[in-house]
RNA sequence: GGUCCCAUCGUCUAGCGGUUAGGACGCCGGCCUCUCACGUCGGUAGCACGGGUUCGAUUCCCGUUGGGACCA
């Protein structure tokens, strides 16, 4: 039998920005696999790049994370914490022969690099300090560059990819430290997934590439290889990897526009993965479902209208208690005044919850509710607020002010003047409808009264009565 | 420039040698209806191209084209 192996795999965020619609699904996709495996799944701080890392960001990556409803069992684990292991760690593979001193300096290779590019030859370092001895009390500054080896191929045996075959003399040697004495992301990346015991490697396509010379690394640390699986990356409308150019890329601006969590994760899953024919996926479900094996190959676009449709879907399944108390916020951005009765606020809601698409979007066309500053529209107006409606209108004023206030008791009133007038149901709503909400497109016109209830209700059929 | 990856409706995708190429978003139309939505029913639209392999290719192989990634 062969052992089982517990799964471990991990996000590892540099907080050098915010948490990316891309991010967030390879976090996703990491942590469904670890879910379902009933392995863990662990959070690294990628943070050695310490000018451009802020504790901003990493604040806002840690909160998103949690937004979307993807805790880590294990970590968070700083990469700016473990230096002197990085360190120890080359120095080892120097002692080992793994690893030479490099004296080139980075502005030397930087220009043969270009020298070579122009002269369309293979831009990889040349090899120069590889077979190099210094003389002894050399004190010229070096890098700890990794001595590879140029024959034979390494093979990444990629979950999502498949087999992929890099000829070793085609990687040339990485630097390991710089000669300032910094470690190199790809160095500490392995480092870190070696001394994690990181069973699985769930990260962006764009590291492929990089990925044999990271073996090669793991097999010179001698530590068991981790499986790879590469996301396809995610485009924009243009095709063009997705960026802020595109409009919103931030977990965060989606947050505060009022889009479910519920939602973006299960777009972000559906992006580039399916099961069958289902869309619609519950958080469970995911769990359950989801096959790293089963993640397509190839790029997918942002399809910002059908995560629009997946929100609009989660909106209208919400508990409206819940969605009332999850817009206050939304209410208070827009400096309103936000309703201290929740119950109120949950039937407000309700009558809205088909009609909205983000709870930003709800809380606009909550205005009718919540404030009593409403804007007739002119054209609203001259269409059904006319002289010839004006008796209907006063009739219907004055039977709603004897009426008891609830929706059967409101329609039993409508339907009794509708038969006396012989007008239909549209031919007295629509005039009301622009009196109490100013245009001709609002919720159910008796579950709005009752919301407004009845003293508002009046009021505002008294301003437009008053005004003909 | 080198290496590597990718290619089914506009978009997300199902398909794993034989299907009227299925679903979803969007769009268009019908129904429902107090408006707008929701819902529901129907429609529109796709295998990049060229060679093989095979009785048979969307599917397997090679190439072309077109995208993309990486190269302290």
């Amino acid at each position: 039998m062969t052992a089982m192996i517990t799964v471990r795999s991990r996000f590892a965020p540099s907080p050098t920005g915010y948490l990316h619609i891309g991010g967030a699904r390879t976090a996703l996709f990491a942590y469904l696999y670890a879910r379902q495996q009933q392995g863990t799944f662990l959070l690294r701080i990628d943070d050695t790049d310490r000018q451009r890392s802020t504790q901003e960001f990493h604040d806002e990556i840690l909160n998103a994370l949690q937004w979307l409803g993807l805790p880590w069992d294990e970590g968070p684990y700083y990469q700016s914490q473990r230096s002197d292991l990085y360190r120890a760690a080359a120095e080892r593979l120097l002692s080992e022969g793994k690893a030479y001193r490099c004296f080139c300096s980075a502005e030397e290779v930087e220009a043969k690099r270009k020298a070579a590019m122009a002269a369309g030859t293979r831009p990889a370092y040349d090899g120069t300090c590889r077979d190099y001895t210094p003389p002894l009390g050399d004190s010229r500054p070096f890098a700890l560059r990794f001595k590879g080896p140029k024959e034979g191929e390494t093979v990444v045996d990629d979950i999502i990819k498949g087999r992929v075959v890099f000829q070793n003399h085609e990687l040339d040697d990485l630097i390991l430290v710089r000669s300032d004495g910094t470690p190199v992301y790809n160095f500490c990346s392995v480092f870190d997934d070696a001394d994690l015991r990181i069973s699985h490697i769930v990260r962006g396509d764009d590291h492929l590439t990089n990925t044999p010379r990271q073996i090669l690394i793991f097999q010179a640390l001698d530590a068991e290889l981790p499986a790879f699986a590469h996301l396809p990356l995610i485009l924009g409308n243009d095709r063009a990897p997705l960026s802020k150019r595109h409009g919103a890329t931030a977990v965060r601006a989606y947050q505060e526009q009022g889009y479910l969590p519920e939602a973006l994760v299960n777009f972000l899953a559906r992006l580039g993965w399916a099961s069958g024919d289902q869309e619609i996926f519950s958080h469970a479900e995911l769990v359950e479902k989801f096959r790293l094996e089963d993640v397509g190959k190839s790029a997918g676009v942002f399809n910002a209208e059908k995560l629009q449709w997946l929100n609009a879907h989660y909106l209208k399944e919400r508990p409206a208690l819940q969605l009332a108390r999850e817009a206050k916020p939304f209410i208070a951005q827009k400096h309103a005044t936000v309703p201290g009765d929740d119950e109120w606020l949950a039937k407000a809601v309700a009558t809205l919850q088909p009609r909205a698409e983000t709870i930003a979007g709800l809380v606009d066309k909550a205005h009718i509710y919540l404030s009593d500053d409403i804007a007739i529209d002119p054209k609203a107006a001259n269409k059904f607020l006319t002289t010839a409606t004006l008796p209907t209108l006063g009739k219907l004023r004055v039977r709603l002010a004897a009426a008891p206030w609830s929706e059967h008791e409101l329609e039993t009133v409508f339907t009794g003047l509708m038969e006396e007038e012989q007008i239909k149901l549209g031919q007295i709503a629509q005039p009301v409808r622009v009196a109490l909400t100013g245009g001709t497109a609002s919720p159910g016109i008796f579950e709005m009264m009752v919301v407004l209830g009845k003293d508002r209700t009046l009021a505002r059929l008294d301003r437009v009565l008053a005004s003909l």
